[in-house]
Formats: C-alpha cells, sequence, structure tokens
DNA sequence: ACTTGATAGTTGTATACTGCAACTATTACT
DNA sequence: AGTAATAGTTGCAGTATACAACTATCAAGT
C-alpha cells in the first residue's frame, strides 16, 4: 500500500512527458498547456472560460492569456455568448481540431504500442482499473475539487 | 480502446492538480516542479544533477537554477563528488526530507481515501494494473525515452 | 426603475519558469 | 600533450503564472 504513491508518480510523470513529447512532435510546436487546452474544450460542448479554466486548474487571469494566444495561432475561436454577454464561449477551429486530433492520434498510437506487450486480459484490467480510479477520486472530496467529471 | 487515452489524460490531470494542491497545503510553498524535485532526488542515492534532470525531462540549465534554489531554500544540498569533480551530489536536507514526507504522507492519505470506496479485490487490482502499466511503458521506446526505472 | 451584489472576463504588474547559446572546469581518449 | 566529450553554470529572451484592480453584464430585492 506504501507504494501505491510511487506508481501513480512514476505514471503520472511518464505520461505528462509523453504528452509534452507529443506537443512538439505533432508539427506545430504548442505547449502542453495549451494542449490541454484543446484537448478539454474539444470535449465539452461549447464550453465558457470559467468552465476550463476550473477543469484544469489554472487561474482564470491566466488561462484568459493562453486563450489569447491560441486564437491569434488559429487554433480556438472565442465566441459571445447571446443569452449572457458577460460569457464567451470556447471551441477549436478547424485547424485547433486537427492539431488535437493529431495529438490524440499520437498518443492513442503510443498506448497501443504499450499495450502491445500485454494480454489481452490484462490489458482489460487495466481499463477497467483506471476508469474505477477515474471514478472514485470523481467521489473522493478529500484533497482535489476542481474538475468535472 | 478509443477512451484509452481519455482515460489517461483524466487521471493523470486529476493526480497533477491533487499535487500540486499537497505543495501550498503542505505548510512550505513549493512548486510542483520543486515537489517533483524532491520526491526524485529522495528516491535515488545520492544521484548526480544530469541523472534527476533527465529522469524528469528538464533542461539541465532550468535544473540548475530550480537547484539553486531549493539550496536557498535550505531543502537540498549540493555535494562534490570526490570521484569526478565535474559532478556534484544532490540529496536532501533534513528540513527537505521532512518537506517531501509531508508531502508523501499527504498523497498517501489522499490514495487511501481513494481506495475506500472499493472492494479489497478492487484496490489489488488497480495498483496491479498500474505496476503493469509502468513496466510496459518502460519497455516501449516508442515515444518516451527518458526516465528510468 | 434603482440599488446592491455577484459573476465573466480583461489588463497591470511583478515574479518565476523555461531553454538555447555560450561559457568554465574537469575527465577520457589517443 | 592534445583533442573530444561531459557536468554544470550564466546571459539572455521569451513565456507562464497569479494577485490586485478594473469593466461589463446579469440577478435580486425593494
Amino acid at each position: 500500500m506504501e507504494n501505491a504513491r510511487e506508481l501513480f508518480q512514476i505514471m503520472t510523470r511518464r505520461f505528462g512527458l509523453l504528452n509534452k513529447f507529443c506537443c512538439t512532435e505533432c508539427g506545430c510546436d504548442i505547449s502542453l498547456v495549451q494542449s490541454h487546452i484543446l484537448y478539454e474544450v474539444n470535449r465539452q460542448h461549447h464550453p465558457s472560460m470559467q468552465l476550463i479554466a476550473g477543469i484544469l486548474g489554472t487561474d482564470i487571469t491566466t488561462f484568459s492569456r493562453q486563450v489569447q494566444s491560441l486564437v491569434k495561432m488559429n487554433l480556438m475561436k472565442k465566441t459571445p455568448d447571446p443569452s449572457d454577454r458577460r460569457v464567451y464561449t470556447l471551441s477549436l477551429t478547424e485547424r485547433g481540431a486537427c492539431i488535437a486530433a493529431s495529438i490524440d492520434k499520437q498518443m492513442t498510437d503510443f498506448l497501443n504500442d504499450v499495450f502491445s506487450t500485454m494480454s489481452e486480459e490484462e490489458r482489460d484490467m487495466v481499463l477497467r482499473s483506471i476508469a474505477l480510479m477515474n471514478e472514485a477520486m470523481a467521489k473522493s472530496d478529500k484533497c482535489c475539487r476542481p474538475l468535472s467529471h
């Protein structure tokens, strides 16, 4: 039980590095943080800025500037919400979606490669475990509270 | 299989946030990166700077400055290696070890809390799965190559 | 309608983080 | 001895981060 923390730490670090690597490798150079933004905006349906900033745990002011960069890079759109004019709605441009897909593909390729050394049962077990972890973490409010989903 | 990437992304993000949260909550305010350094220096036996920088995937120059900060904060020691005078050996001070332990405890507490909502078998499955993943990722050299262990 | 309070997002500013290039010091190789 | 490789440090320029203070809009109570 003692080594649970170690197991997760190593895995998380490795995954973070992979993520970073995929960002630079996918053709267009974007930062890790930016890739997380693209990823999450892609997942949500026309989210507000507060939502994404909250999910990613970054300060709204920092996030505001990140969005400005991404808009300037033509990867994201910021549309005023007609029902509440304080709110801006985020979405990916075609180019942004393309890059998000490219990163996605690289990550999936890598995962497939990793899983290729496992048996079918092991693979299923791992995926079920991660899903279980995510559910359990969502339930626990002891420590990490932001994050929807 | 498609959602493997999603599962890992969410989990990794959540864990990263938790990690960051624990840093600020543990009494002494250190950054996430600094906590990773403390963690890894603690794990290794008198590692060199190159080693830790490599494991964490940070540029050696950035790392050099991070170490300077941590030394100034009295959390780390930098000892010249007598067998190779180019090399500096890293270790935690008492205070550094204390803070590392404090973060460790918080993370472990959180994990215990998360696991408390699972059955014994589920818990074992999750831990076995993560261990399996770490091994499999270590084997695969398709993408992420730094990282010992 | 008007005031008050809350919310979404932006900008000023100061600080920290990051990595490339260029450097010093030491070691390894021939 | 001389050359190449390695460990680590600084100069520098660009980026990221978050607190404080701001504008603009909405929501609620009177």
